[in-house]
RNA sequence: GCUGGUGUGGCGGAAUGGCAGACGCAGCGGACUUAAAAUCCGCAGAGGCGAAAGUCUCGUGGGGGUUCGAGUCCCCCCACCAGCACCA
């Protein structure tokens, strides 16, 4: 083996971890502990793709790296895997979706294992395991069993629950617990899909489709499991300060909770009831012309008169058969319809009609609000078109008037902005926040109103009506006749695990019934005498991600989740990385799971993942595509395009035909491309995301049987900085094959039969400038590896082999530092030389090597001599020279004498780094 | 619309306010070879002048500013990417 063979070494190093456990991890408490984890996949059918090891390779880096350092590191790897994919290849096939969902982990284990990670496997996770999933129910059970109190802002078990002095008997402080539970039932409104065959979360919900097929998602009222995620906001908010994730992330989780701040205000109707509504501008309340209602409002039946009923019921049944997609993206246009009802101004004594309309969300706030057109879009324009009175309340500027063409009387559009108060009697002169203060104190006094906040996150809907999840550990009592008596009863911890019973059909019926409803014998359950049903809901997918990176820490105890003492050691998670998909879902029903569990004293810190990294995505390669009518060229400036299709951009909008352009047949002219030699015809040239249906992936496998998985990761590290969205160029990847092959032929005479070192490897002292790029290289790599730097840590590997490459003697004790620096990055290869190099163990906990700064230094060094701001000569000087030595010497020099003749020198720079000298004259 | 981010050679990208383009890909020239591949050595931002050595000008999306000095800091604008979006 002569010259380098990936496939002959990769292989054998991959086993030689695997039967010697180099990996294991042990709950040592000797060295510094280092948790860092990988978002487990999901382990589809399809395989891993290239977006898996990006962020796979960068963690398994730096875990060798700090593993070199002295850490002690847990670094475990395991399996998503319950999940729709799975149970629709059951429906497919009849096939149980364990059977597929063990093939699937089966093939993402090997994928990952060819890709030479460090894990420790005896870590594993599966989901769907029921050592693992009885845990999942078991926190479930800890979320049951918790109330929030809201004045020790903390979650606590529901016995120490203070009942109500009102509330009496056995059946009711059930209800009333039950009520309070972090884990409760509601007749709720849900995201039905029928193509799924399931509810979704609000977070599944994209733009009215289902986020996973995108099939229609309707609303429609259903008993669901809700966890009550909203009693965290504030803390989920504010434990965020503390977080290392990029402000984009946290921003991301900040928008989605959308706190707000603003006031609560009661008008009274002339029937005497009142209408809450909340406001963040409590200092319009003198603008407000009308009130609506949201459809579903509980007030609505009760204000109508009987003129406005029909419209009303009319309107009231269009909205609740509207899709959410209807609701809000299609309606360009507002629509509601008048009550017949009026309230009063309780600033002003003014009557105000009371419309309902379906731009008022009945789930925000108090699903009312009164309606300020001149300072709210959305009021304006529904004012507008139904003629209601617009007032003005808060003066616009000038350039405001002026720019929208409005007088103060007659706005043209909505004024948004802050400004001072006008025909608003107290109000009257204050700018907007004093305004805002001043009208909520005086409410209060006159008890109509109090200071509120609000936040746009609902509580989660936890239940799914499917098979492939964890079942409830939940009872429902029943009595003789079979019907609910609506108490529920959980399992005892000792029941646990409850596992899924056998079915012959997983075909969901189309109706929100879960298909394990046809399980009988096992839905029955009598207990204590009583007849029970189990709860038929399944858990979501992301119930086993909530806390599976707890299980990593103990995953084989059967006693708990994990032990105490070991979760106190290795909490927090110091390192996570993940694509930036589970910005919100994942990473915030983590943390609220991680909080309840921390309230309830399971585990000792109350975030989870202190530093939070999101991998970019890798797109598929670069493609130019030209547009042809009727075989005739068409530029790309007169075309619209969106990847899949294009049309003219034109009134015919007649369609196009693609034409994929390899990239000798295009150039570039300015900032376009264009059609080689017909600068005219202009070309779409873009990355896309890598889809099955465009037919761009790229699999792992399939790199690592051409280049080697060394090349694969190497590749992936080399494209760019992590975070950043990159194209896949396999170019590239040959790239740093090369690189590795290179490295390869200074250690290994390749025109030998067998593994032998090079004759110009020698026990000799390095030369002066060899130990400089030594020395450079160690500092670069180090100081790269703990900023995530992981591509110009390559480049600077790159530049110590290029120094190598041509000397005729190779000190072998170089040679075995570049071994050592090389090792997380391309572990295969490493260990290949360093055996050749004589070493019988592995180098992974072989010390990582240290810079010497004396060794950094030139002797001399180039200093860029500037006039004016540009560089007019070069000059070497001795190393180490200060500011007016150096000075001095430049001054000094024939050309720049020569250059300063008849001119006046300002000042001279010398910058407190060297290399550089300016010269200001006048 | 709101929030966050990104704009640097043919391409991926590098650059604590101090010599823009490290490193790699693609390209060009040379060595080795009967030849090719592989490998090794070298050239390489754009443009002008020059036979050449050289030399000058322009250059980090656009416009302004701060500074001796700006890819980097500040203001305005443009384009693209991602997330959110009738949340009162």
């Amino acid at each position: 083996m002569p010259s380098y063979n990936p496939k002959a070494i990769e292989p054998r190093w991959q086993q030689y971890w695997l039967t010697n456990k180099t990996f294991r991890t042990t709950d040592s408490p000797d060295r510094p502990k280092l948790y860092v984890l990988d978002m487990f996949p999901y382990p589809s059918g399809a395989g891993l793709h290239v977006g898996h090891p990006e962020g796979y390779t960068a963690t398994d880096i730096l875990c060798r790296y700090q593993r070199m350092r002295g850490k002690n590191v847990l670094h475990p790897m395991g399996w998503d895997a319950f999940g729709l994919p799975a149970e629709q290849h059951a429906i497919n096939t009849g096939e149980h979706p364990h059977i597929n969902t063990q093939k699937n982990i089966s093939n993402f284990r090997r994928q990952i294992q060819s890709l030479g990670f460090s894990y420790d496997w005896d870590r594993e996770v599966d989901t769907t395991d029921p050592n693992y999933f009885k845990w999942t129910q078991w926190i479930f059970l800890v979320l049951f069993d918790t109330w929030y109190d809201h004045d020790a802002k903390k979650g606590r078990p529901i016995s120490e629950l203070p009942i109500p002095p009102g509330v009496v008997g056995e059946d009711a402080i059930a209800r009333y617990r039950d009520s309070k539970r972090l884990a409760y039932q509601a007749e709720v409104p849900v995201n039905w899909c029928a193509a799924l065959g399931t509810v979704l979360a609000n977070e599944e919900v994209i733009d009215g489709k289902s986020e996973r097929g995108g099939h229609p998602v309707v609303r429609m009222p259903l008993r669901q499991w809700l966890l009550r995620i909203t009693a965290y906001a504030e803390r989920l908010i504010e434990d965020l300060d503390g977080l290392d994730w990029s402000d984009s992330i946290k921003g991301m989780q900040r928008n989605w909770i959308g706190k707000s701040e603003g006031a609560e205000v009661d008008f009274a109707l002339s029937g005497g009831a009142t209408i809450r509504v909340y406001t963040t501008r409590p200092d319009t309340l003198f603008g407000a012309t009308y009130m609506v209602l949201s459809p579903e409002h509980a007030l609505v039946p009760s204000i109508t008169t009987p003129e406005q009923r029909a419209a009303v019921e009319a309107y009231q049944l269009a909205a609740s058969r509207k899709s959410e997609f209807e609701r809000t993206e299609l309606a360009k246009t507002k629509t509601g319809v008048f009550t017949g009802a009026y309230a009063v101004n309780p600033v002003n004594g003014e009557r105000i009609p009371v419309w309902i309309a379906d731009y008022v969300l009945a789930t925000y706030g108090t699903g009312a609000i009164m309606a300020v057109p001149a300072h709210d879009e959305r009021d304006f324009e529904f004012a507008k078109t139904f003629s209601l009175a617009i007032r003005t309340v808060v003066t616009p500027s000038l350039e405001w008037l002026s720019r929208t063409g409005s007088t103060a009387d007659v706005l043209t559009e909505a004024y948004t902005e802050d400004g001072l108060a006008c025909n608003s009697g107290l109000l009257d002169g204050l700018t907007t926040d004093t305004a805002k203060a001043k009208i909520t104190a005086w409410l209060r006094e006159k008890g109509l109103g109090t200071r509120k906040v609000n936040y746009k996150l609902r509580d989660w809907l936890f239940s799914r009506q499917r098979y492939w999840g964890e079942p409830f550990p939940i009872l429902h009592e029943i009595d003789a006749d079979g019907n609910s008596t609506g108490r529920i009863e959980p399992l005892s911890p000792q029941e646990l695990p409850l596992t899924l019973p056998e079915l012959a059909d997983f075909k969901p019926s189309g109706r929100p019934e879960p298909p394990l409803g046809k399980a009988t014998q096992w839905v029955n359950v009598t207990r204590n005498g009583r007849r029970y049903k189990r709860e038929t809901n399944t858990m979501p997918q992301w119930a086993g991600s909530c806390w599976y990176y707890l299980r990593y820490i103990d995953p084989k105890n059967e006693k708990a989740f994990a032990d105490p003492q070991k979760l106190r050691h290795w909490l927090p998670v110091d390192l996570y990385v993940g694509g930036a998909e589970h910005a919100v879902l994942h990473l915030l029903y983590s943390r609220f799971w991680h909080k309840v569990l921390y309230d309830r004293g399971y585990v000792s810190m109350p975030e989870p993942f202190q530093k939070l990294v999101n991998q970019g995505l890798i797109l598929g390669e670069v493609e130019f595509t030209g547009f042809q009518s009727n075989g005739e060229w068409v530029s790309g400036k007169n075309v619209k395009f969106d990847g899949a299709t294009a049309k003219r951009d034109d009134r015919t909008q007649e369609e196009l035909t693609l034409v994929k352009l390899p990239e000798d047949q295009v150039e570039k002219i300015g900032d376009q491309f264009a059609l080689k030699g017909r600068p005219e015809i202009r070309v779409d040239a873009r990355a896309y995301k890598m889809s099955k249906s465009r037919g761009n992936v790229i699999n792992p496998d399939v790199v690592i049987d051409q280049y080697g998985a060394d090349s694969l990761r190497l590749y992936e590290m080399f494209m760019g900085p992590l975070e950043a969205t990159k194209p896949w160029n396999m170019r590239g990847v040959d790239g740093v094959s090369r690189f590795l092959g290179r490295v390869w032929r200074l250690f290994i005479d390749d025109r030998s039969e067998s593994v032998q070192l090079n004759d110009t490897v020698q026990d000799v002292p390095a030369a002066r400038d060899t130990l400089r790029e030594l020395h450079r290289a160690i500092q670069k790599v180090t100081d790269d590896l703990d900023a995530m730097r992981f591509n110009t840590a390559i480049a600077a590997m790159m530049e110590l082999t290029n120094h190598l490459t041509p000397l005729n003697v190779r000190p072998r004790s170089v040679l075995e530092t570049l071994v050592l620096l090389l090792a997380p990055f391309a572990p295969h290869l490493a260990e290949e030389l360093w055996q050749a190099l004589g070493h019988s163990q592995s180098l992974a906990y072989e010390p990582w090597p240290v810079y010497d700064p004396a060794l950094l230094v030139d002797t001399e060094v180039e200093v860029a001599v500037q006039i004016a701001g540009k560089i007019k000569a070069r000059v070497m000087v001795q190393a180490g020279l200060d500011a007016s030595a150096l000075e001095a010497t430049v001054m000094a020099l024939p050309e720049v004498v020569a250059l300063l003749q008849g001119k006046t020198v300002k000042k001279v720079i010398v910058p407190a780094r060297g290399g550089l000298v300016n010269i200001v004259v006048a």
